[in-house]
DNA sequence: GTCTATACCTTGATAGAC
DNA sequence: GTCTATCAAGGTATAGAC
């Protein structure tokens, strides 16, 4: 596949991504994509074998943004204690987003557990790639592993609920609230 | 209506409730309906001018259960201690059904907001009563009014949260966890 | 490699017989 | 009131021209 097909494909995941964060995956049709990327939808056949295949490049993606972000935690903050405070704070940045269209992890994972199991087993990677980063902050400060695990576990938990919450009423209180509450707890570890 | 036309639509609102739940609203077609009630799908028609409408009938059913679930916690237990106790370990007798198909409220309210807006507010509905309900009850135990509704929304956002990730990773772990957690921040208020 | 045209299926909804 | 047959629309996916 040639530089243009290359530069093709990521445009078709980057407008895949978009939508299907904004409209779910479900709810989003090869004409939609066509519209927003510009491309006749004839063509995605050809840089992918079916939408599933599609949506396994948008996760392929996010996976990668996430491990991104979070190694720009590590280089930024030198405590770990800082860094988890920087996360937990990250959803007051997008608010917006999230009470307009939920978690991009969330939904998605609510979305897809109910049709398609094969797919859902690649949101558990997201989430893991977050769960066992926090888990590793929290063994950098002391705790044991199975602590760790419990108390990353607890993070997300509550990040997840306030996002959805969030959502559903489409008021950002719920989110902060939760972080406010979230961060006195990682402060006090 | 008559009598039997009555029952027929109870049956629908049944099986419809169901498989709403289990699969999803958009997932789950007038065919799959049919097949799961017995009736022929032409005749949805008769009793719900559309799909909207039928969901619509499923909410108010479920609306009406928690209600009378809730009523049945005031009537079984002396303080609204022992009520808030005993609705935070709910999720555990439940948990095979919430780790299989999400939490009813929380799937459905993910669905809804990335396609219908209207049903989308229903959704709000059936959480108002329940966070309402366990305001009341803190309001009860000496809480002012808007600190139960901030504890109200604390507790509602760790459910759903731990709701949602045991549907994620299909494990009631995540249930336990919060449950015990829960209970013990109730015990202690 | 790129795009058009279209096949084929499923969906929600309707028309009309009984 | 009840049910069968069918519609129009929109979806994914494919065939094949260029």
């Amino acid at each position: 596949m040639g530089q243009k097909g290359e530069a093709k494909r990521v445009q078709i995941v980057k407008a895949a991504n978009d939508l299907f964060y904004k409209q779910g995956f479900g709810a989003t049709s090869f004409a939609d994509i066509a519209k927003a990327s510009g491309l006749p939808k004839g063509n995605f056949y050809f840089y992918f074998p079916s939408k599933d295949s599609l949506l396994n490049a948008v996760l392929d993606d996010r996976v990668q943004s996430l491990q991104s972000k979070l190694q720009s935690f590590e280089h930024n903050y030198a405590t770990p204690r800082e860094r988890l405070l920087r996360l937990a704070e990250m959803p007051i940045k997008d608010f917006e987003n999230i009470t307009r269209y939920g978690c991009p992890m969330g939904s998605l994972s609510s979305e897809l557990g109910k049709c398609c199991e094969e797919l859902e087993t690649r949101t558990i990677e997201m989430f893991d790639v977050l769960k066992n980063w926090i888990a590793g902050q929290l063994t950098e400060m002391g705790q044991s592993p199975a602590a760790s695990q419990a108390t990353a576990r607890h993070i997300l938990t509550t990040m997840q609920g306030a996002a959805l919450m969030a959502y559903t009423y489409g008021d950002p209180v719920w989110i902060e609230d939760t972080v406010a509450h979230m961060k006195a707890t990682i402060a006090a570890l």
